[in-house]
DNA sequence: GAAACTAATAGACACTTTGTTGCATAGTTA
DNA sequence: TAACTATGCAACAAAGTGTCTATTAGTTTC
């Protein structure tokens, strides 16, 4: 559902996009398990017949959307490796991080209710997945690999810790309406972050 | 639903038993989604009007189960407080945490199923709550009040970060099926934790 | 711009789930 | 034993699900 690749009928796109909005309006005000596939169409001014045109249920539509989502985030952190400042050289996860939080910003209605008011584990599992994947790179680059050895902390418990760390900081960041600055709380994610790598600080 | 004051009907007890577990049951073959109150009740062979009696509809046994979950371990930390052998009394936290994490070991098939592999919010929700209570009592008892300053990160911030680490960690532990003793996970978690507070290193 | 194609609508269908009722039965407590 | 109360049973209206067929409307291609 996330394809775009050989121009994808503007009905289409316009149907999925009314769904997606109503989906994300409808979890303001009540409880994902009292959504039904009838309000959804009611709010998105689609026929009921429509939606399974698109999705078997809801959590197929929920799960397609949260695979968009990664799809962004995965562009984004992608052109972040790309555009980084020098001097972030030596420590690039902190401007991907960075980007990513701005982006998070950007779209904080959809993250939050996704993410933070109603936590809807594919979301967050998704992320975590992506985080992890980051992580273990940086790792395995050896550009950290303190990570591993020098708190003599197992590596896989070392990556746990990191990834939840960061992801659970910016959802409550997310949950507190974003109190700081993307660029400050990147920032100080960095700096929690770096003590667990003696090596580089 | 987590009174047991005035002491309760056997009867009552047993269904709620029998409720519960036929829930845990369920979630390991299908999703929360899925799961209705006809086959919560053909599993835990009562009838379906009985789980009316009981819980107004799904989410709300969903957060009863949750509550006395939290009760539960609230308990266990109080216990961890006043047993705590001396020589953690620097460091109490590191008996909580392991007392907790084998507390969750013991009772692994529900919480890995609650927590872990199907993730209802709920719970997480609550364990971080408390979870993040019990950080910032620390916070404030100035036991560890360098989570604060030593390094100029943001209470609020280190307090996010510090708690969904924990929990974080120990939900990836229970998917990997615990390959760690709780004594040793303990351990690891008070060495990257101890890291935040450069006062005490 | 007309023709071919495809998405969305409308109405209807059998089916499941929900939450509630009144009444009978069985277990519990005093 | 008697009073009480939890559970079981049958039935109900209401709502939701997923699917079908036929029709309308918008898009693309030549």
């Amino acid at each position: 559902m996330s394809t775009t690749s050989p121009r994808t009928d503007p009905r289409v796109l316009r149907t999925r996009q009314l769904i997606r909005e109503a989906f994300i309006d409808l979890l303001q005000d009540i409880e994902l398990e009292k959504i039904t596939v009838n309000r959804i169409a009611e709010r998105a001014t689609i026929n009921r017949v429509t939606f399974y045109l698109h999705y078997r249920d809801i959590p197929d539509m929920v799960e397609k959307i949260a695979d968009d989502m990664i799809q962004q985030i995965e562009e984004i952190l992608n052109d972040a490796s790309n555009e980084s400042p020098v001097r972030d050289k030596d420590w690039p996860i902190l401007y991907k991080m960075q980007k990513l939080i701005e982006h998070i910003a950007d779209h904080s209605k959809f993250y939050k209710v996704l993410l933070a008011s109603k936590r809807i584990p594919v979301f967050t599992d998704n992320l975590m997945n992506l985080m992890i994947k980051l992580i273990t790179e940086r790792a395995q680059k050896r550009e950290s690999a303190a990570v591993v050895s020098a708190t003599r902390v197992p590596t896989d418990i070392a990556i746990w810790y990191g990834s939840s760390a960061f992801i659970g900081t910016i959802v409550y960041w997310l949950r507190e309406d974003m109190p700081y600055t993307p660029a400050f709380l990147a920032k100080q994610l960095s700096l929690l972050f770096r003590l667990q790598l003696p090596d580089t600080n």
